[in-house]
DNA sequence: CAAAATTAAATTGTGTACAATTAAAGTTTT
DNA sequence: AAAACTTTAATTGTACACAATTTAATTTTG
């Protein structure tokens, strides 16, 4: 019995889900180095950025804005809150929904935060518009990935 | 006291890094439907896609190439392991260095990958063009982000 | 208005990621 | 050859992701 080799479309460097992922990754572990003095991890970045960008949103919406769900956010936010960035508080006249904001540690840690994406530009060597350009299809593929095709 | 906006280059949509994220975890959620039939899950996925490229190899060659350590992969091959899809057996001759084989049914699961690929591409609408070119802008950003800026 | 359906977070459980440490095996140095 | 160093996995501990369930609050319906 003959063993067939793999067929081209199943080789690990023809996917573009793992550059994708590997890409992913791999920048992430540039931000580490950086957010690591904030005491922030990459995720938890992203939620802040969120806030700094809109104070005062629920945990729904910051999963639709990041595409995390409670069982990620609600954790994440715990440790936020612990580390004294922000607060979390059930809405009066809801009080399903649970509001996030900034505590004054929170918002001043902007300023901490405000060199990070020019130093992450300079170390990508990419000029700007490359970034942009990649950022544009990235987020169309994923704008794509998330409209059904078929819908009923 | 005045409260600043959010300057542009902290705004979340203005992040390549956030599109990648995003992009890369979307991509994985379209796998998931298609791996879950199989038992694998998509890290699972990537390390045998480099099996049945090359069958055989040490969890340290399987590190390098899926930029994975051993604290993620040691658990994910017992699991590949407790599936029966690959074998984990230390080389005789050097004790230290565990080697992951395909069993026959890990390598007879390529057959069942087969489609998988081209059920993605035909999802993703892209061209195969597109796709080609929008992998290798990837690769080469991992690339540059893992070649240090400054060696000594 | 009470029951049923819906919504928002939280919880539970599994599986990555990754830093840091440990343990064991092998290599190099003195 | 013994000590020092290096290499390879495994282990430990923290923090995501995400499916599935649960809980509590609100809204819709009969």
């Amino acid at each position: 019995m003959k063993r067939m080799p793999t067929p081209d479309h199943l080789l690990l460097d023809q996917q573009l889900c793992f550059a994708l992922y590997a890409a992913s990754r791999s920048i992430t572990g540039l931000y580490r180095p950086l957010l690591e003095p904030m005491g922030l991890t990459y995720p938890q970045y992203l939620v802040m950025l969120v806030l700094w960008e809109q104070d005062d949103v629920t945990v729904r919406e910051l999963g639709q804005r990041l595409q995390l769900d409670s069982g990620t956010l609600t954790p994440l936010l715990k440790r936020l809150q612990a580390a004294g960035l922000v607060s979390r508080q059930r809405r009066s006249d809801d009080e399903r929904v649970v509001e996030i904001r900034l505590t004054p540690a929170g918002l001043a840690l902007r300023e901490q935060a405000n060199d990070i994406p020019a130093c992450l530009a300079q170390r990508l060597e990419l000029s700007l518009d490359q970034m942009q350009r990649l950022r544009d299809e990235l987020k169309q593929l994923t704008r794509h990935t998330q409209t059904p095709t078929i819908e009923d």
